[in-house]
DNA sequence: TGCTCCCGCCAGCAG
DNA sequence: CTGCTGGCGGGAGCA
């Protein structure tokens, strides 16, 4: 089977889809079925598809073509004529009917993909009949075909948080191809993305990337335009209504001088130049306007839960449609439309809450909140609502379980904030819960980012897969606790206190050596977070700073990670043993070269704003001030923070100095295996922590990865270390014995495998290991990302990684795409298909 | 049986 | 006028 499969893609494209199917992990399968759409929308696709312009696709990064779909379909379009594909065209021409069913499979085809790879590969090498009826039988379920699943993998494509100089387009076209659906099903999702500004559009079957950038902000702003609108009053109101009557007057509804205006409202408030229109009109109904609305409804609830019902019925209220059951049963599909997508996002997730006359669907906020109030920057936001909700999914776990049999469903004015679980359907938990197939992919292309900014000298692998497929958890876009870390080489070791620490190692003062920017982050500045982070990043503006440092440390607590690093024979200062590293304040780090820690500030304070596909931009700021806990004491909360130049997207790791329970995890063989809990952080939220710059940590085999000890004390290999340093991340082999198998074992899976991070979750473990062969002998042949365009090991990537993979800061930059680029925003002018939601909003 | 929501028709509107 | 967008609701999968 796998011979067919891999003659298969040949004759579909030179690349090596082959061992794609190797790691399969079901829940993982994003990559593998958009190169397999490929194969299948080909043969069909004569379709009005316009040959899809490839430099259109990236246009600003052309350098990581290698991978786009579109050039596999061009490329197949215009030679066919492989045995398979003529065949392919043969039966199609002879029968309609078996076209259509082709064109069925091959919208099935991520699906199967991910249901079976294996088969999918086979069949598509089988045309006759039996291939077909073959087809029918492994039609994919309505539920596999869910727009949520088509969500994640479109995210999957695009790093979460893209570097500023990374200016994607999106092509509808493409998309839909390497998708395998129809276009009508990405409007679906880039409407709702756009209604979050996470894309915008830029020209015609045109959008433009921006990731999660601006999210807290735009949450911020709609958060506030609710509260303006009395949202949770309405919502108190028909929930209200609902416990006494399940009577729907939608007539009745208006109330609290909410009136129709307010729906202009929030079109003004997204599109300034907007057309005034009337509450009927088309775009009224626009799937984006409802989405805000949405997601206004559950910023502005206390109990972050909404249901649909509820939703739906404000919803007609405002758009002052008729209110009849018609209307009502479509308004409800489509904000599950929304809500699939939202889902995908990591914003919501399904509940059930149960009242007298039964369940009823409803769907719970779990995304980054009190962003109003808390002010920090998005990145913190994140982290800490998602360690909150981590907590809080445990928590909903048990409680589910305790109180499964009570009902409850309380109007949301009558329900403690605190206690944010009402009634849960047991199936709605994680781990349970039907979305775990969800698998969060953006961790997975954030991977990718970062990988392809590794220090010049950098390369690594990154090998991670996902734990638990199920974990809701692992749904959550990045900086998740559990993400499967990462880190890198060229960078810079910091020993970060989780509070304050007036005493700053002598040495962190050396560190000021750096370029200005860089040495905000140390010391000195540590204290004065706002104007590190200003420093940091020029656009963010200071603003309410706050539980960012909190949450990030619970953030670390709640989502331990595993991490193997190369052992490196310390010798200065504090050796890190993994040991120290977990609980030692004092640990010291190597010290990075300088020109490593250069390029690492750069990383940092290069966060430039990103005129392209910033919409609002960064600006959110991100503050985290508030070290509550006592400065002097032994920080709880310590961690190793590895920044990245620019890699991960210019995140760092944290790794928690205190909790090193699994020191030293010789599970997967050779290794060291230090189990830290680690988080990434964005460069700005390191500001709120002090830090320690450690002294350099004479590693013999700094330079030389090869010499570094299969076991032992844990050193990070960093950048300083030498090009020479090749991490491997993978999930922690006690998470999951397989992964971990794999990750010691066998390079070939580790390929692929480290591709799929998608379903990293909080729970993931993270393993480094050295590529080198140093490395215990391991045969740790990792995939090697490279800066460089040309792909090194295109067998184990997978074409959309390369896509970020291949992109050069350099290349990113190029002028002339940044002016075509901006016009093309600039051509995004109709209003009508525009909806801007002020990223800036609490300005 | 009711919840979900895929699917694709077809109208609005931009280019 | 073409074709991109996306509202809309029938109807089928699923629990």
């Amino acid at each position: 089977m796998e011979v067919n499969c891999l003659t298969l893609k040949d004759l579909i494209s030179p690349r090596q889809p082959g061992l794609d199917f190797a790691v399969e992990d079901g829940e993982n399968a994003q990559k593998e079925n958009i190169f397999v759409d490929l194969l299948r929308m080909a043969p069909k696709t004569p379709i009005k598809n316009e040959p899809i312009d490839l430099s259109k696709q990236k246009i600003f990064t052309p350098e990581r073509n290698p991978i786009t779909p579109v050039k596999l379909v061009d490329r197949q379009q215009a030679e066919p004529w492989t045995p398979t594909a003529n065949l392919k065209m043969l039966i199609s021409a002879a029968s309609p009917d078996i076209r259509d069913r082709e064109k069925k499979k091959g919208l099935f085809r991520p699906i199967e993909n991910k249901e079976d790879a294996l088969t999918d590969s086979l069949q598509l090498d089988v045309v006759g009949d039996s291939a077909v009826d073959e087809f029918e039988k492994q039609r994919p379920s309505r539920k596999q075909k869910s727009l949520g699943l088509l969500c994640q993998k479109f995210l999957a494509r695009y790093p979460s948080y893209p570097l500023s100089t990374e200016k994607t387009t999106i092509s509808l076209d493409e998309v839909a191809v390497s998708l395998g659906v129809e276009r009508r099903r990405i409007y679906d999702i880039v409407n709702v993305l756009e209604s979050l500004h996470l894309v915008s559009r830029v020209a015609k079957n045109q959008y433009g990337w921006h990731g999660r950038h601006s999210l807290p902000k735009t949450l911020r702003n709609l958060q506030r335009l609710g509260e303006e609108q009395k949202y949770e009053e309405q919502m108190a109101h028909f929930q209200q209504k609902e416990l006494d009557l399940m009577d729907y007057k939608l007539g009745e509804h208006k109330k609290d001088g909410y009136s129709d205006s307010q729906d202009q409202q929030l079109l003004d408030f997204s599109e300034p130049d907007y057309p005034s229109s009337s509450a009927n009109s088309r775009k009224d109904k626009s799937l984006r306007i409802m989405s805000q609305k949405f997601v206004m409804l559950f910023l502005v609830s206390k109990t972050k839960i909404v249901t649909l019902d509820v939703a739906a019925k404000i919803l007609i209220e405002e758009s002052q449609d008729t209110p009849d059951h018609s209307k009502f049963k479509t308004k409800v599909r489509r904000l599950y439309d929304i809500a699939n997508v939202l889902t995908s996002l990591a914003l919501i997730k399904k509940v059930h809450v149960t009242e007298e006359r039964g369940r009823k669907p409803a769907f719970k906020w779990i995304g980054p909140v009190d962003f109003s109030s808390s002010g920090s920057d998005g990145y913190s936001l994140e982290i800490g609502s998602l360690a909150a909700v981590y907590r809080q999914k445990i928590e909903d776990n048990s409680q589910a379980k305790a109180c499964a049999s009570k009902r409850v469903t309380p109007p949301s004015s009558s329900l403690d904030p605190a206690a944010p679980s009402p009634v849960l359907s047991a199936d709605s938990e994680y781990g349970v819960t039907p979305l775990a197939h969800q698998v969060f992919s953006v961790t997975h292309t954030d991977l990718q980012a970062f990988s392809m900014q590794n220090g010049p000298n950098g390369q690594v692998g990154v090998v991670s897969r996902a734990p638990a497929a199920s974990d809701v958890e692992s749904l959550q876009p990045a900086l998740l606790a559990g993400q499967p870390l990462v880190y890198v080489p060229s960078t810079s070791l910091f020993m970060l206190y989780g509070r304050l620490q007036e005493q700053l190692s002598p040495g962190s003062r050396a560190t000021s050596e750096r370029d200005s920017r860089s040495s905000e982050v140390t010391a000195a500045e540590q204290s004065s977070t706002p104007s590190v982070q200003k420093r940091l990043s020029e656009e963010r503006k200071p603003q309410e700073e706050e539980p960012a440092t909190k949450r990030q440390s619970r953030v670390y607590e709640d989502g331990p990670l595993s991490l193997v690093i190369p052992k490196k024979p310390s010798d200065s200062t504090d050796m890190a043993p993994p040991e120290t590293v977990g609980d030692g304040g004092s640990a010291s780090l190597d010290d990075l070269p300088r020109n490593g820690e250069r390029p690492a500030a750069e990383a940092l304070s290069g966060r430039a704003p990103s005129a392209w596909g910033n919409p609002s931009g960064r600006t959110e700021t991100e503050k985290p001030s508030e070290e509550k806990d006592s400065p002097t004491e032994p920080p709880l909360l310590q961690y190793l923070c590895v920044q990245s130049p620019a890699g991960l997207n210019g995140f760092s790791v944290l790794f928690s100095g205190s909790q090193i329970p699994h020191a030293v995890g010789p599970s997967s063989g050779q290794l060291s295996s230090l189990s830290v809990p680690c988080m990434v952080l964005p460069p700005p939220a390191l500001g709120s922590f002090p830090v320690l710059y450690s002294p350099p940590m004479p590693r013999p085999l700094s330079s030389a990865p090869g010499a570094l000890p299969n076991s032992g004390p844990v050193n990070l290999g960093l950048p300083g270390l030498g090009s020479a340093a090749h991490l491997l991340i993978g999930p922690a082999a006690m998470v999951n014995p397989k992964s971990s198998t794999l990750s010691s074992t066998d390079p070939q899976l580790q390929g692929p495998l480290s591709l799929n991070l998608s379903p990293v979750m909080s729970r993931a473990h993270a393993i480094i290991q050295p590529e080198s062969p140093a490395c215990g002998g391991h045969p740790v042949s990792t995939v090697q990302l490279q800066q460089s365009p040309a792909p090194v090991t295109p067998k184990s990537i997978r074409r959309t990684h390369r896509e970020t993979f291949f992109k050069t800061p350099g290349s990113l930059g190029d002028p002339v795409l940044r002016r075509r680029e901006r016009n093309q925003s600039r051509n995004t002018s109709s209003a009508q298909r525009r909806l801007e939601i002020p990223s800036s909003g609490a300005d």
